[in-house]
DNA sequence: CGTTCAGTTGAATCTGGTCAAGTAAAGTGG
DNA sequence: CCACTTTACTTGACCAGATTCAACTGAACG
């Protein structure tokens, strides 16, 4: 069962948070990083696999990733889902709902996680009084674009191998962001999750990382994955003998 | 050579452009919508095969396009392009930009074009008046964030036959929100392009468009395009003999 | 009128998908 | 705690869809 925790005086608020850095508070000043003290009332607890918004559900808050990852999938009426994201921890979800004011994605935990609840009435009157706030969530949203064009871009133009060598590199990235090793992680999601994701299939997945593995460049035991050879993998992704690209260049923590 | 116009108080402006119900007016009330007479101050011609703005330029204005057609391309450092979209009149382009206050991918006008200038700095003076404005650019974003999944969903989810079908009908219902025939019309963009749009080779394109006419679901000479069997194509990209999926549902014109 | 560019079509090739069998890990119930 | 089931993953053999390479056709253009 989803549990809500309406938050007291003494609970972590954002300005205190240690996500600030990559969640909301990024890049606002230390006076309006005070001010959002209201911004997050509750938390929600989120048990592993449990569906905790659809599409079609009307838009009442955003999201931020507290602790543990969720997955972004789009469904159509033949009941295909396809992952369109992962979301970690400090990464905000339903920006996408802003348009018709409703989700468009199903949000899945892949394990127990918690978020912060940001009311869009609070988001909304917030925003007025701050608008270094109104500025941020715009440029999220605009992220969110540049990141769904880059996904493009892979699945476009990369053959399978490249596509999960960059999927490798993207997690250790992000992973290093959150003050975590970037060079040795646990995947959070499936062969088929993934697979699903960078427009393969499972088998393939699975044979990729046996193959990387066998190459030196990772070591893979179940979902702990050991980046071995960090330069190969990028070297794997540049190497084009058809026209084919890389991935999106190595991008700051935001 | 790429020519700038002011606008006098005869040009036509945003309160009375024939555009208006898709382009940035949309949904916006009559007494809103006429006071947008200064949110577009300026024109620019663009000549076929121009490149317009490219990644890294400064973000200084969006552009809505007010006849013609530009293409939009993502940039890596080997030199690849890929399409990530394409922009009829009445749409806007330049948002991904707001994230970075640069440009993310090239534009590049397929034919004689023009854009209708919107300066930043009068698009945030307006938004504070016109809070519907504000509210219709945070909607524009997030339709580009869906239309993008909505891409993912397409390269990740389907075979060949069917993203190009989608992309026909995709046209076809664009066109007919322009008020321009959708079971008759001229593709902007070479084989290549659209082959490099939906993941695919030129030759593929061309195979599949030729496969269509034979099987009598259109007819095409050159880049002229009659859609002669909707049904069938639908049914083609529905039919999923692999869990491959259908084309997200249409929509209305916005 | 020849050159160039866009598009078509065919044949060979290959990447990645499909189907199938097998293994390992993780629950489940006694 | 152990057998049993289930789920996740691996690996192999085979096949199909899409790419590649190449030759050719037809429009467009100076």
């Amino acid at each position: 069962m989803i549990k809500h925790q309406l938050l007291d005086k003494d609970s972590v608020r954002c300005n205190t948070c240690v996500l600030g850095h990559i969640c909301v508070p990024q890049g606002l000043n230390v006076q309006d990083t005070a001010r959002l003290n209201d911004l997050v009332k509750e938390r929600v607890r989120i048990p592993k696999g449990t569906l905790f918004f659809k599409a079609g559900d009307r838009l009442t808050a955003l999201y931020s990733i507290r602790s543990g990852s969720m997955k972004l999938q789009l469904e159509n009426e033949s009941g295909h889902m396809q992952i369109t994201g992962f979301a970690f921890a400090g990464e905000i979800i339903g920006l996408d709902a802003l348009a018709e004011n409703a989700h468009i994605s199903n949000a899945i935990a892949m394990e127990d996680t918690e978020v912060c609840v940001i009311r869009m009435s609070d988001l909304n009157f917030l925003s007025k009084e701050i608008p270094a706030l109104a500025y941020r969530i715009t440029r999220l949203m605009s992220q969110e674009i540049s990141r769904s064009h880059n996904m493009v871009l892979s699945l476009g133009a990369m053959r399978s191998e490249q596509r999960l060598a960059a999927f490798l590199i993207n997690l250790s990235q992000r992973f290093t962001c959150l003050g975590y090793s970037g060079s040795e992680y646990v995947l959070r999601m499936s062969r088929e999750e993934i697979g699903n994701y960078l427009g393969l299939t499972l088998e393939t997945v699975s044979r990729l990382l046996s193959r990387f593995a066998k190459e030196g460049l990772i070591r893979i035991h179940q979902r702990e994955v050991q980046i071995l050879d960090f330069n190969g993998l990028q070297t794997l992704i540049q190497n084009d003998p058809v026209h084919r690209v890389e991935f999106p260049k190595l991008t700051a923590c935001n």
